[in-house]
DNA sequence: AAAACAGTCAACCGCATACTC
DNA sequence: AGAGTATGCGGTTGACTGTTT
């Protein structure tokens, strides 16, 4: 299938985004939403191409994003979904109200991994993750018995691997207690494949067959009880838009989103001049 | 003080899939 | 049904910043 050519179309720019760049881009979604990313740089007079529009938009400007170091509660909820779930960042994204999935996988990398490396949780070569005693070195030798397999993204249960949850080698959501709970403490539950799990409510949220799919949108969570999930909707309500849909319809909550944005160019002391769309 | 190194994160790239005609 | 297009997603890059030497 023959690619559209994107931004390495001549004239488009590429990198950073100005304050004006952002503030264009927030002004004419405020004006027409974003019904057609592709058409967009164009009427809003952006030299961006629409990709890099719907990432700065979807990553940064969107104004139910929860800007801010991510919390202990957060965290943990990041670490409990990857165990399950794998690399997929959007899907973990959409339990994480007010976070991207550009935003987890960055702080995944830089730091929840390493988080998981000091408490001594190591991959093997087959990508099972591997509790060591504390007082431990990591294993030279990763087959070793007194290891034990905890978990492996290839073995959730996702619709490329349809064995239901039960037969799977899950790690129990109690081993990420609050503050990554200690090493000690992990190896005392120690998992072997075909010990029951509690999968109670208690340290997770229930979950349906719609978890599964990529189509959800953090704002149609309603299949996970999100009372589970700490700092969820509650810490978004500065009354922003909190779905695409109301931006699109342009109800007037956008309206204190562009007065926030234009307070933050404002005191900037950067405020560009809009062009009419 | 400055060079080297490490950490962070916004942005890009390319592929997969959904959608439209 | 299939080609073309739009969008979503995960992996990767590179600029920037902070820390160490």
């Amino acid at each position: 299938m023959v690619r559209a050519p994107c931004c390495e179309k001549m004239g488009l720019k590429k990198g950073p985004w100005s304050p004006e760049e952002d503030l264009i881009l927030i002004s004419y979604i405020q004006q027409h939403g974003h019904g057609n990313w592709r058409a967009l740089p164009k009427q809003a007079g952006l030299l961006r191409c629409g990709k890099s529009c719907r990432l700065r938009w979807t990553n940064y400007l969107r104004p139910d994003i929860k800007r801010g170091n991510f919390s202990k509660e957060e965290e943990e909820i990041i670490i409990k979904l990857h165990e399950m779930m794998g690399n997929r960042w959007s899907a973990i994204a959409a339990r994480l109200p007010g976070r991207t999935d550009n935003e987890i996988k960055n702080v995944w990398h830089t730091h929840l991994k390493k988080k998981l490396q000091n408490n001594k949780i190591f991959e093997d070569s087959n990508g099972h993750s591997i509790i060591q005693e504390c007082d431990s070195k990591a294993p030279e030798n990763p087959n070793s018995p007194s290891e034990q397999i905890v978990d492996s993204p290839q073995h959730c249960s996702t619709p490329e691997n349809p064995n239901s949850p039960s037969e799977q080698i899950v790690d129990s959501p109690q081993h990420c207690s609050s503050e990554m709970s200690s090493v000690t403490d992990l190896s005392e539950k120690t998992v072997s494949k075909h010990e029951e799990m509690d999968y109670s409510s208690e340290y997770f949220p229930h979950i349906d067959e719609t978890f599964w799919s990529d189509e959800l949108s953090t704002d149609d969570n309603t299949n996970v009880q999100s009372s589970n999930f700490p700092a969820a909707k509650d810490e978004v309500q500065f009354g922003f838009p909190s779905s695409s849909e109301e931006i699109d319809a342009g109800i007037s909550k956008v309206d204190d989103s562009m007065d926030f944005w234009y307070n933050v160019f404002i005191r900037a002391g950067d405020m560009p001049d809009l062009p009419e769309f």
